[in-house]
Formats: C-alpha cells, structure tokens, sequence
DNA sequence: CTTGACTCCGTGCTTAGGTACGGGGTTTAT
DNA sequence: ATAAACCCCGTACCTAAGCACGGAGTCAAG
C-alpha cells in the first residue's frame, strides 16, 4: 500500500494527475484510513499504468475509461477501436492536403524571384 | 462603409468574431464616428477574407497575425511555411503509427474466439 | 413615438487534460 | 520537539478559438 506520492513517482505521473483522474471517474478512490490519506493497491497502479498506455495510443481520457468499463468485453472494445480508426483516417487525409498545399506554396517561394512579391501571400488574398 | 454585421453577415463571419479578431490584434479598430459603430471598408474585409483562408490551411491565429505583419517578405514567409509544413508531416506520421496499431488490435479483436478476453484489452495491460 | 433591430463593452463559458496555489492537518526524520 | 516533507480540498489558471449573455445606448421604420 503506497501514498499518492509514492504511487506518482513509481509511476512518473503527478500526484494532481491521479487526483484529477480520480474526479473524472477513471480510478476509483482508494480507502483512507483515519487521517485522510489515499493508500493505493497494485490495482489502481496497474490501471493507471492501463491508462498510461491507452492515452500514448491517442485514445482520450473519456474513451480510456469507455474501455475499462467494458471490461474485456471484446466486441465492443472492437466496435470502439474501429470507430477511432476512422477518426485517426480523417485526420490523415486531412492533414494530407493540408501538406500538399503548403509544399507547394513553399515550393513556389523556392522559385519567386521577385522580392516585391510573395505567391505564398498572394494566394491568400 | 459597413457596419459590424453587415461584414459579418456578407463574409459569414460571427459578430463576436470580428471583434475577438480586433482584441488579439489581427485586424485593426477602424474608424467609429460619434455614435460609437464600427465602420469597416472593404481592406478590412479583405483581411478577414486572409484570416478565413489561412485558417483553414491549419494556421493558428498567431501564426496569421505573423503571416499578415509579414507584409510580403517571402523568405520570411516561406520560412514560417517550411515550419508548418514539418508540423504537419510530424503530426502525420504520429497518426500513421497510430493507425497501426489500433488497425492490428481491432484485427485481432476480429480473430478472436474467446469471450472472456479481449485482445485489445489485454495489449493495454 | 415607440418598437425592434443593431451596436457597444466586459465578463463568463466552452473542450481537454491537466498544473499551480493556498491554507490547513499529518507524518517522519533529526 | 521541531522542521521538512507529505497529504487534504477546492479553486483558479493554462491554451485555442471563439460563443453567449446582459445591460445600456442608438438607429430606422411605421
């Protein structure tokens, strides 16, 4: 059983972190004996390592803590992982034009030889 | 001359908006006679017609506000062009990782025969 | 001349994911 | 026994890019 302290340093979180994660509903409230202090299990460690995981994945704290409920539940675990799939898709192909036309603006600076002028600046107006 | 709505309205642009624009500094206050009403002519539209442009290219509001100071230069230009551009194909390849990884573990969800587990669940852990 | 539409300004709210602060109690190490 | 370090809680602050609200002044049409 460790402090807050302990278990955030372990785990390279902060402290205000886990508390925070604790209001949003992601990890229960540990006991706390006579004087108040959260003392923590390997379960929540473990959970918030989950989290750790799950959020370097690109899933927010609001689907992280869809998945623990369904708690292996696996067809809707699938159904979630298909949906941020889709998500992630969009936001490549986006970001795709996005890339296509900024190089060639750039590319057409690369090229502009008169000073009084800028195709970048231009093709904004 | 207009006034602040009829701009709005004509550009299809948020009242709110114009004004926002005008606190952090990327168009300028235009004249207001007696009664105290923005008057704007048609440099003004032309700017907010840039603002609308480059947002959607994915600049930020900072980075217009230095676009439009800009004034032409395009080394200048072209610079802080190269800068997005690194942006963006860093954020891409992050969503291309990402797409990895949750395209396998939805996989492998669909693979699965075993209802008390969850492949996905179980990477997480 | 009154009513509705428009404008002004400042302030607060929103989403996401936290971080920081401040006043108070507790524990631990010296 | 006392000081440092730790914990509690609630609140405020942060970024981005606005939108909403409310009270007050103004303007135009009927």
């Amino acid at each position: 059983m460790k402090t807050i302290g302990k278990l955030a340093k372990e785990l390279n979180i902060n402290v205000e972190t886990i508390r925070f994660y604790e209001k949003k509903g992601l990890i229960l409230q540990p006991i706390k004996p006579k004087n108040g202090y959260r003392l923590y299990d390997n379960v929540t460690a473990n959970q918030l390592r989950f989290i750790a995981k799950a959020k370097v994945l690109g899933f927010t704290l609001k689907e992280i803590s869809s998945l623990m409920s369904m708690d292996g539940d696996c067809n809707q675990v699938e159904t979630l992982g298909l949906q941020k799939l889709e998500v992630i898709r969009n936001k490549i192909s986006d970001l795709q034009r996005l890339e296509k036309v900024v190089s060639e603006m750039t590319n057409s600076c690369k090229t502009n030889k008169d000073q009084t002028y800028c195709p970048i600046i231009d093709s904004l107006k």
